[in-house]
DNA sequence: CGCTCAGTTGACGAATTTCAAAGATGGTGG
DNA sequence: CCACCATCTTTGAAATTCGTCAACTGAGCG
């Protein structure tokens, strides 16, 4: 596992991403002591292995998911660049999760220790990565709902309106254009469907007009309030409510508690 | 709703769960001025208000749930005694979820402010709550996996397997019986299925022998190996993962890093 | 050119929801 | 104590949704 994961030096910052947008020089340069890269597939943290590390996602995807005996896998969550993972699980320093690129990706993998001192020392940190933490909550929260209660069609809407979101807010999508770097076996993984299904649903927004898909997975959200409609949710409220988007943050609460 | 919210001065602490049992006096002092008692079906947080507050549950059960426009109904997780919830989300301090008293319930509702300077007083706090956030994340991953990938009966038998190991640990379950203070409805909210399915299910489960049930809701888990098989997990896994027992913290952990 | 892999399409079957109605159960007031 | 009520559970049958299987297409690549 790890050793797969190689060294790199050269291009970690050229992210425009909450935590690179944030946060100063002495940071910057300990995010880029812990970089490391991966290949598209590589895996980086296994479900059940040791792992007491905080991963800062500096470029790329990375899917969080976990398997069933069966072999049957649930993404449970995507990391995207400026997102801080933990990987602890409860009862000490187990991942609950794989952690694998999609891409390739560059990432800081800090030990926990490190990564406490850090914030001891940028109180900063403390606020950003509970927004972060906040934000995944909030999302996990409207996925669970719409794989529990949900269609395939509302499953697939509410999808592409949270990572249209999250890939707008890091420039990675453009007035409802954006690439995802996964075929449909794998966004069936993240919303619950088998690939046969997504296709079908996928074909079903196409032919309404609602979305466009170009190549290998590149989208093109073209009636966003229909779309909307389909996942059942308020565009403004869901923005508000997945996005750890610092700008968000109210200076006032920034800081003080913490000073 | 929070006129709903009574006050209360007595049986706030006759819990045995981690926060009560691990933390000292200044804190249950605190835990009691800020205590508040609830009903059976009372709402303590609606999803979408500012609420920056965090919630210690001393006795009750608490249900974290999300609606989707339609009204159908899907319950993220409960909160047992003992356990921690921040009800922030990202922009800010807007919920993302409803919390509502499943039963009789005592809570202390603090302002995160008031939280954060607890804190910074006692810092074994801050390795606590991460604890109970990690395995609330690890529950909410392997629910996420059972409702996008599992059958009706998968789905049921994680979920009580996991209510057995939590309720365990808070001496609420004894050899594998517990109670669910919920109707088949509620607990259909839980693991996404219509009532009527949940009352399938658990006939075949009663049927095989593997649990027993009995009045509303008192579940006696009788085959825990056969359900873990049908849940898809390893129990010793499973325990160590979702469970914030603070036994399981090495005490070299519990404070260095803060002292 | 043939290979492989991802996407597509149709047909079928299994799992689950929905609808409807019939028992249970528990609580309440007479 | 009983009758009544509301709520919950149980059961059956029909309808839906989705997964699986299988065949086919199409693009990329050696």
């Amino acid at each position: 596992m790890s050793q797969a994961v190689s060294r790199t030096s050269g291009s970690l910052n050229r992210v425009d991403a909450p935590v690179t947008r944030l946060v100063p020089d002495p940071l910057e340069k300990m995010l880029r002591s812990c970089g490391r890269t991966a290949r598209p597939g590589q895996l980086l943290v296994m479900a059940g292995a040791e792992t007491d590390t905080v991963l800062c996602v500096l470029s790329g995807w990375l899917s969080l998911s976990k398997c069933l005996p069966d072999g049957e896998i649930q993404i449970v969550d995507f990391a995207l660049p400026g997102e801080i993972v933990e990987t602890g699980a409860a009862g000490g320093s187990v991942s609950a999760v794989n952690i694998e690129a999609l891409t390739d990706a560059s990432v800081a993998v800090m030990p926990a220790p490190t990564w406490a001192a850090m914030k001891r020392e940028r109180p900063d940190l403390g606020r950003i990565s509970s927004c972060i933490r906040a934000a995944a909550r909030a999302r996990s929260a409207e996925r669970m709902l719409r794989l529990g209660r949900g269609r395939a069609v509302m499953r697939m809407a509410y999808a592409l309106l949270e990572l249209n979101i999250r890939l707008e807010a890091i420039g990675q999508s453009k007035a409802g254009r954006f690439h995802l770097p996964m075929n449909q076996r794998v966004l069936g993984d993240f919303v619950g469907l088998s690939s046969v299904h997504v296709c079908r649903t996928l074909g079903q927004l196409v032919g309404n007009g609602i979305i466009g898909v170009q190549g290998h997975m590149t989208v093109q959200i073209r009636e966003i309030d229909v779309l909307a409609e389909m996942a059942g949710v308020d565009l403004q409220t869901l923005q508000y409510g997945i996005l750890a988007d610092t700008d968000f943050i109210p200076p006032a609460l920034a800081c003080p508690a913490y000073a």
